[in-house]
DNA sequence: GTTTTTTCTTACCCGTGGGTAAGATATCAG
DNA sequence: CTGATATCTTACCCACGGGTAAGAAAAAAC
């Protein structure tokens, strides 16, 4: 899970071997990036090609079009969300431990381009069929987060509180990140994580319990407690 | 603060009486829910002029450009914060409850046409001395909102936290209610403003502190405890 | 009424960008 | 080396939409 700073994925098409897999990949990537810094409609694929050092048409080998590279970016962002669900479904653990979990490691993807993709570009721009597909899948996010919250009100881990929400502050705060996340900021993906999982998660504790300590927050190690910003904001 | 459900501003456009004024405020209304249903690029002048019963040119009448119409609804939308933001910061009270004033109202703009503009609509649309006017509304809203929560950590009324981290999370939240509200839908404006307000203050107020009621708390009459959701979510 | 001014329409220009046709050039199998 | 296939380019089409020119029609001024 880490991008290199600006990979230059034209390095692909340098040589015209046959290699399908890797140059569709190195669209894929080209064109993320793009979408995040201009958005999809002010992307042309004139755009895309000569940031891979070819021409418009030699995508259409690869793509059946533009809409196609966009929904092929949900996809992949959607698809490491999802892994993240998985992991922590399965694992023990109070319903508290997995909702800092899941912040945790979906702040992460929220930094990674294709998971910014899915939740920073427009839905307009989907057709109808890909729309109802990636809905599907963001309906499935927000399902199991209030899902773990309700574990944990259940087990005694969490406050009560109105699941729909809590899961919609937390999904709200987590989602903004990359609107305004950038990869050379003063924030790093893994700070960002450590540290929206530790304040939102406070919030839900039930009170007069001593918050255990998890594998996560053991495994963070703070630079100082609490660091006054000397950086440059934005 | 509150929006005609389809206020359907082509009226404004029945007569030919010579009345600037109220045609473009028309324009304006119709423009902004138009780049909220389909997003700005995708709304054409001749959307826009349509839905108004009249022709594309007739728009220049009152407006240079498309970008002016764009750039007005952001303004509309950031003076309506900027009038919660003044009105909070001559309220007297603990930090804490500036804070769960500001989400409160600021939730509420967020369920205004005007208001989701702001944060809903994409920058990169804007010309680039149009964004450093929008960007430094915003930057005003995040600095209010850390200083809120510095005073309250000043005062005690908020625990010990990272302002910059925590302002990011409550903003990140209320910002992203625009991305899902709907008006037709089954959380009302107040409802939202309501259980984000209390919901997220309580993840910072201090330990062992018993919250006193505020303004706000009295003033809401919750329906039930914790009403469990039966309604057709989305 | 007549003139002046505002308001709005019809008709048009043209840049942009998605997508295609047809062919050139490299790669690979044999 | 040769033919077959994949890869990529040049040249083009055309729909869409922002913006303008020029004039018609209604309001207001007198």
């Amino acid at each position: 899970m880490k991008d290199a700073a600006s990979p230059s994925h034209w390095k692909a098409f340098t040589s015209r071997r046959r290699d399908p897999a890797t140059k569709r990949e190195a669209v894929l990537q080209t064109a993320a990036q793009l979408f995040l810094e201009k958005s999809y409609g002010r992307t042309s694929l004139n755009d895309v090609a000569e940031r891979l050092n070819i021409t418009k048409p030699a995508l259409y080998h690869y793509f059946r079009n533009k809409e196609e590279i966009l929904l092929e970016c949900y996809r992949l962002g959607t698809g490491l969300i999802a892994e993240i669900l998985n992991d922590i479904a399965t694992h023990c653990g109070t319903g508290l431990e997995k909702v800092e979990a899941f912040i945790y490691a979906y702040a992460n993807v929220m930094t990674v381009n294709f998971g910014r993709c899915v939740m920073r570009l427009d839905e307009g721009d989907l057709s109808s069929d890909a729309l109802v597909e990636v809905r599907a899948y963001k309906r499935k996010i927000d399902r199991r987060l209030r899902s773990f919250i309700q574990e944990g009100i259940a087990d005694g881990s969490i406050t009560e509180c109105d699941p729909k929400i809590a899961a919609f502050s937390i999904a709200g705060a987590v989602n903004w990140i990359c609107q305004w996340y950038e990869p050379e900021g003063a924030l790093s993906a893994e700070e960002i994580a450590a540290q929206f999982a530790r304040t939102l998660t406070q919030g839900l504790a039930a009170r007069g319990r001593t918050r255990p300590l998890t594998v996560l927050s053991r495994a963070r190690k703070q630079a100082g407690p609490w660091h006054q910003e000397r950086s440059n904001d934005r």
